[in-house]
DNA sequence: TAAATAGTGTCTATGAGACATTATGTA
DNA sequence: TACATAATGTCTCATAGACACTATTTA
């Protein structure tokens, strides 16, 4: 790339003037929905202090070069590691974007950190293959209601319900719900995906309206087999694998 | 707040460890509808290295504090300072949002930089107000079709559409077009904010009908007098006090 | 009077919400 | 057979898009 008369000069003279910088930390909000149909969480147990022995979002600290030439890790980047400490899944099979950027002042007791949080969905046949990993001495999935209840450091409630609002409207326009049943699926499954993020009941009948466009578009299709339940089995069916997320 | 065993004393011995930080910048991109009926954003010409004498938008870095007591203003506040500093404007009288966090590595050739960005909508009439301050040597409404085909400072560019973007979705859904026109307005000039956001032509017919809708639900009231025009002057009309963006 | 733009009305297709009804499995 | 739930159908209302038409001002 041209550069500017004397920016070469410049940049080569520059020195980082010792302005006071926040630490950049990376929050994941990494949803599922269980088998109980809830969706849920993946919560870390703290085992240092601050918030020693309190639940959190899994996330870690930015990782910045040493030089200009290396500047370390992109944002992106950074989440896309700490999800896959924490949980083993790589972004090709679980939805991931940013969320929003935190950054009260005084939202960590031990110095100013600015939080990026991002939120991920992961698929439920996946759920299996989530293996804890990292610093954290327990890793749990709890249900966001429970969640929502009980204590989480930092300000990790805010982020939580910030991240449920943005995937309730997100599914709403996008094709997000792909990540929340497994490769096959009934449509009460999906149903039921949807009713657990929004938190409110949909009519059955006008659910199947809307998904047989779906198929009709070419979006989801048949797969073979029925799902066998309490009572009447349901049909199949999977994403269609071109049309992406 | 109650604190857990130990925590105080973790804290008082807390010292951050000499990890590497990167700088935490708030670049805004302020965003109005000029009378020609174009969408516009606020450029400083920058007059220091890097990017010298290229067209940029507003920002700057957040203020950390010293101590973990004082840790420097909020990412918000930053915000608020930058748009109050650049403009002169209040978000009183402004609408002002957090758009993304850009932080690829080596997107600021000085030293690691992690921009959060904020977009801003400014009454047309109080354009008059805007004064240019900080240490810009010039600032400048471009039309956002000129600022993308020129070049732009960092990746300014890419922020700049991601935040054009975010406007047009959020005018389907919420009530940000109070921000888009001035204390009173007419239909078509209601209307041609509408185009000038989205690029889309609309039917005028359509849109007088949905604008009833917002009159009948007492959102927007006619106000006195009329707006003169090349031709036949049209309705005049304000937003209700009330209801909030 | 012509040009221009404000303002109104209408037809139709689509989609959402609220049901009622039928079909097919398991206990 | 009873029960549960999958699957289908129907009625109504609100809304969007396309478009034709009328009204009122200035040049």
């Amino acid at each position: 790339m041209m550069k500017r008369d004397g920016e070469q000069q410049f940049l080569a003279q520059y020195r980082p003037e010792d302005f006071r910088r926040p630490s950049v930390a990376v929050d994941i909000v990494v949803l599922t929905v269980t088998a109980n149909a809830q969706l849920s969480v993946l919560l870390v147990r703290r085992n240092e202090h601050p918030f020693k022995g309190v639940w959190a979002l899994p996330g870690g600290f930015l990782r910045v070069g040493p030089s200009v030439k290396d500047q370390g890790e992109d944002l992106d980047a950074a989440a896309v590691r700490e999800l896959e400490e924490e949980t083993g899944l790589s972004p090709d099979v679980v939805f991931l974007d940013q969320l929003h950027a935190f950054g009260q002042a005084g939202r960590d007791p031990r110095m100013r950190v600015v939080s990026v949080a991002y939120y991920a969905l992961v698929p439920p046949d996946l759920l299996p293959r989530v293996r804890p990993g990292g610093d954290a001495s327990q890793v749990r999935w709890t249900s966001v209601t429970a969640a929502r209840a009980g204590e989480l450091a930092f300000d990790h409630q805010i982020i939580l319900t910030t991240a449920v609002a943005r995937v309730a409207e997100q599914l709403e326009t996008t094709a997000i719900a792909r990540s929340l049943v497994g490769s096959t699926f009934t449509i009460p499954e999906l149903r039921a995906a949807f009713e657990s993020v929004t938190g409110k009941k949909l009519d059955h009948g006008n659910f199947r309206r809307k998904f047989n466009a779906l198929v009709l578009s070419g979006v989801v299709e048949r797969a073979p087999g029925k799902r066998a339940t309490a009572s009447k089995p349901a049909a199949v069916y999977r994403f269609h694998p071109r049309s992406d997320a």
